[in-house]
Formats: structure tokens, C-alpha cells, sequence
DNA sequence: AGGGGCTGCGACATCAATGTAGCAAGAAAT
DNA sequence: ATTTCTTGCTACATTGATGTCGCAGCCCCT
């Protein structure tokens, strides 16, 4: 889709406006163009020549970090790794993206086709890990995978909001995992 | 709060105006204040009469809807009922009010004071509860509580989302419950 | 060095939403 | 029944966000 080359400094300019959007939406996400240039150190005629309207800086967000939580799956080697070690790979690094994209990837446009198609290639990478995490005991065997996805998801946007401490990566995806795995009664 | 006693026919309005709040907002969160007059069956000016600006509106869904929240925990007898009796049972009614006011939970303005007590006492009732648990053995001595209690919060929102058929607040409830407590792992 | 993109700035034109006011008609409370 | 409150309507004022243009000047690329 990269249709036209844009030059390096235009390029520097649209990935200020895609950091500065996350920022300040994520501040307040009825926050004006404006507010989102000037964050970007831009002049607000700047961002509309980059997205043509508000719909289409959303749109360009969304798939942006789709595109890094893909990419951060993928580092964890999902397919070859053995899956508890993939899988907790994966965690911390996905937790890593989502720290700072959280905004953008939970208001990604569901009706642009583009970003619905990363979002299926994830959700595709997470299922069969997981599906192999249960073939190799990790979980239940008549577990539901369904249900299990968005728990997983769920406690990936807990871990991630509300910490003032930013919190390791690696602390992190243990605690979801491990309470993914065992949840909360007396270990027998 | 109730400073003035309003009329039988202000009252319908101000309820009319909040459910349809609720429902408009949820569809669209930045609908206008015409658009949620229309879906109510009154005029404009009449959603200003009653509630100064946006904000106002905004406030006013958020503190009813976490009174019918805490009512609903209130309801279960959480003091009273035996711990794993009373957990199931707020577990259900919460959900079937997180069902339909889930903007409104969401986005309840957390300056406002008023609201700020209701979502403590909220807080406090579910931790005492999940304090009693812990006690009597349903939950590990050593527990997190408070990740026990963001990841329950967690696990409720995400059971109300998404879900095409409304189903019965029991059975989601079982399965928040079974995993809190036990998680997707092989049961021993 | 030269040509062409890219940016900041200032100026406009629109448009939608917001908030206010007054009045006549209808509903509620006593 | 009467008084008081509430509503719908219409009209108006204001504000803030959007989106566009043109131009002078600077930055990139080759």
C-alpha cells in the first residue's frame, strides 16, 4: 500500500503525527487536529496534507500498530519455539506495544479492510499457539479455546493500564500467564 | 443530592434522556446531543433544560449507572450470604447491569466526587468480599488481591462484550467465577 | 548545484454543535 | 379549578473544528 515513496522528510512527519495522535488521543480522545499538530511539532495544514481527515489518522493509527503487534509476535518465533516459551515471548512483547498503543489499538477502524487483515493474521498467530499450548498439556485438553482468547487479551490490556510503575515486560507476561494457567484458588 | 423534587413528568424526561444517552453514546461516543434528544422522544433544548452541557449529561449517566451497580452488589447480601453464594450472585446481577450501561461504567467522569463515593464503596464491598473469601479458603492465602480484582473486573467486561446472544447472566457468572479460580490449566 | 517536493503561515469558507431565550400549549399537583 | 411547572418550537448567537489555497522558503535527492 506504500503507493508513493514519500521523501524522508515527509516520512519523519507522518510518524511524528502518528506518535503525537496516540499521545494526545489517548489523553483525550475527542482532542482537535490541532492539538494532535502541534503535539507533533507541526503546522496543523501539515497533518491534512499527510490524512486527508480525522477518519483517515485514525485509520493509518489503528493499522500502524497492528502492524507492531504483529511484529512482535512474529519475534517470538510462535511456529518453532517450544509454546510456553514462545507464548511468554510473545506476551512481553506484545505487552511492550501495547504500553504505548494502547489507544490506537483499541479504536482501530473494525470496517477498514486492511487493518481487519493484520488484526486476523494475529488473531490467527495467538489461536494456534494456543491451540498447540493445549495439544502439549499446557492446557486443558477440552479447554475453550473461544473463551481463552479473550481472557488472554483481557488481562494483556490489565496488565498494561493503570501502572504508574511502567512494570517489566517480563514480570508482566508471567503474571498473566501464570494466572491464565491457574488463576487464583489454593494450588491443591 | 436530590435538591429539587422534580415532577412526575421531569423525571420520565431525565430517565428517558439517560437510557437514551446510554444507548446512543455506546453506538456512537461522539453523537451529539441532538442525536440522543432524537432517540429519547424529546427536543433538544429540553436535554439542556435538564442538564447544562455534555459534561453534565456525561456525569449524571455515570453516577446513576454505578448506583445501580452498587445496588446490584448490595442485592447479593455480600455480608451476610456465605462467600462463595454471595460472589456468584453479584457476579450475575452485576452483569446484567454492566449488560446495558457499559458506556456509562466506562466513562463515568473520575473528578467527579459524587460519583468518585459510589465507585469506592463499590471497590470496598468487592474487596471485603474478596477479603472473606481468601479467608475461608476459596481463594490462595498468599493471593494478589489487587490483581485478583483487576482481573475480575477484567473478566466481567469482557464477558458482557461481543457476545451476540445475551446469555444468562448464571451462566456467565459460573464461568467468570470457575476462571478466577482455577484458570485454563489441566485441573491436577 | 539545481529541480522539485515539503513545510509553515496566513487567510478563507463552511459546517455542526452548543447554548440561550421567549412563548403558547399541555400536564401535574394542590 | 387554578396555579405552577414542563415541554416543544422557533429563532438566534457563538464557538470551535474542518478542510482548502497559495506562496515564500527550506530541505532532499541526485
Amino acid at each position: 500500500m506504500a503507493a508513493k515513496p514519500l521523501r524522508a522528510d515527509a516520512e519523519r512527519s507522518v510518524r511524528a503525527i502518528l506518535d503525537a495522535a496516540q499521545r494526545v488521543l489517548s489523553a483525550n480522545p475527542a482532542a482537535s487536529m490541532e492539538q494532535i499538530a502541534e503535539a507533533a511539532g507541526v503546522a496543523r495544514t501539515t497533518v491534512h496534507r499527510r490524512f486527508a481527515n480525522r477518519e483517515a489518522l485514525l485509520r493509518a493509527m489503528g493499522l500502524w500498530a497492528w502492524q507492531r503487534v504483529k511484529e512482535a509476535i512474529e519475534a517470538a518465533r510462535p511456529m518453532t519455539a517450544p509454546p510456553m516459551v514462545a507464548m511468554h515471548q510473545a506476551t512481553a512483547n506484545v505487552l511492550a506495544v501495547k504500553d504505548s498503543w494502547t489507544f490506537a489499538l483499541d479504536n482501530a477502524d473494525a470496517a477498514d479492510p486492511e487493518t481487519a487483515a493484520v488484526r486476523e493474521e494475529v488473531a490467527a498467530l495467538r489461536d494456534n499457539a494456543f491451540a498447540a499450548a493445549r495439544d502439549v498439556g499446557i492446557f486443558a485438553p477440552d479447554v475453550d479455546l473461544a473463551w481463552l482468547a479473550r481472557v488472554y487479551v483481557a488481562l494483556i490490556s490489565e496488565s498494561v493500564h493503570g501502572q504508574e510503575e511502567a512494570g517489566d515486560p517480563d514480570v508482566l507476561a508471567t503474571r498473566v500467564i501464570d494466572t491464565l494457567l491457574h488463576g487464583f484458588g489454593p494450588r491443591s
